[in-house]
DNA sequence: CTTGCATGCATACAGCCTGTATGTTTATGA
DNA sequence: TCATAAACATACAGGCTGTATGCATGCAAG
């Protein structure tokens, strides 16, 4: 019998290591931050060495890209599942599912605290994009035409600001309830 | 005649020199950021050695705060003169001042993503007492009695982070004037 | 005025971290 | 099967942080 039978592709194996890293470095980065989390720190958890970590990614801060990519992914993910096929009331129904996702653990730290602070605020929109904001700007458009390109962006972001604001609060146990009703009434107010 | 006259009392020296850090050290951190920033960088900038530093503050962390408190402590100061005597209409002036003042080089940078992430947000909420968030707030509830406390906390931080993120992108060089509309749209919507 | 002490500041050092260079193993495909 | 490339591990150089130590300067009591 074979002793050494255990031959893994090599696309296998790099998806593998991809996950084992990002999985222990957004735990770590989401507990400590990313200045106060070492690639040793990080290596050690994933049970691997720091070459494995600078052979898939380019340093340190690429690899916290990598992670907030994919969690902006599955957070756009998450809230198309929960929109899907809402035709009725899209906007009230898109927040929720909104305030749903972001509730996952960490989730509101990574996205909205120290990527825009570790990436910089153009990078962290452009992550973003196609996002919640973007269906927010439809759905305030559709609702309301009397508005113009510029005014309009200027609104969604500021509304988006205001999920943003109420996910993070809410992220820290705060009540949802209240945050939902504030932002219902600003999104209702803006369309009508 | 005497050389060595160049006597300074303690007090003042103290002042001074804290001050040289504090004013090399935002000059960076809004450059670079906190984490890009390093201390022998800062004090080469300011002409003064490590010692110094670490004389006065505990750690970079420690100096960072003393930079981000001091910021926060002039815009109140800015949007407290912009704002005086204004009893009339207190909401569009206060806006108006608080865009004016988050407008300073840097400081939306400082105040709104460095801040939070470097500190946290519990510490950087506190930090803000006092400042635009408390006198929306007011402002709110005086023109609006139907709210809960509750609720009249979520509107007013939702409404706050709008604001924060207008002069975040006016900061970055966006048209101002969409913005002011957009929030001023907002707090009426809210308040009628 | 001077003398003991506290404060202000500079220098030196230890430990850690980051990123790279180099070496070794494992898969690929011809 | 064999040459090559990819995956991963180890070793190293430089820089940074925070602390310990030493000197200078202001302060306050006698």
């Amino acid at each position: 019998m074979q002793e050494k039978s255990t031959r893994t592709p090599n696309a296998d194996r790099r998806a593998m290591m991809r996950k084992k890293l990002m999985d222990a470095a957004r735990s770590l980065f989401v507990e400590k931050g990313f200045a106060a989390t070492s690639t040793p720190e990080i290596v050690k958890s994933a049970q691997v060495t720091r070459g494995a970590l600078y052979h898939h990614f380019e340093d340190k801060e690429d690899l916290f890209r990598a992670v907030v990519v994919a969690e902006a992914k599955e957070l756009r993910q998450a809230i198309e599942v929960a929109t899907k096929g809402m035709i009725d009331d899209p906007l009230g129904t898109g927040s929720k599912g909104y305030f749903e996702a972001m509730s996952i653990q960490g989730r509101a730290q990574l996205l909205l605290i120290d990527g825009p602070a570790v990436l910089g605020i153009q990078e962290m929109d452009q992550i973003d994009a196609g996002g919640g904001r973007a269906a927010l700007r439809t759905g305030l458009a559709t609702a309301n035409s009397d508005l113009s390109d510029e005014e309009l962006e200027a609104v969604t972001k500021v509304l988006s600001a205001g999920y943003d604001r109420a996910a993070l609060a809410i992220a820290q146990g705060e009540a949802a309830k209240p945050y939902e009703q504030a932002m219902a009434a600003l999104v209702r107010a803006t369309i009508s």
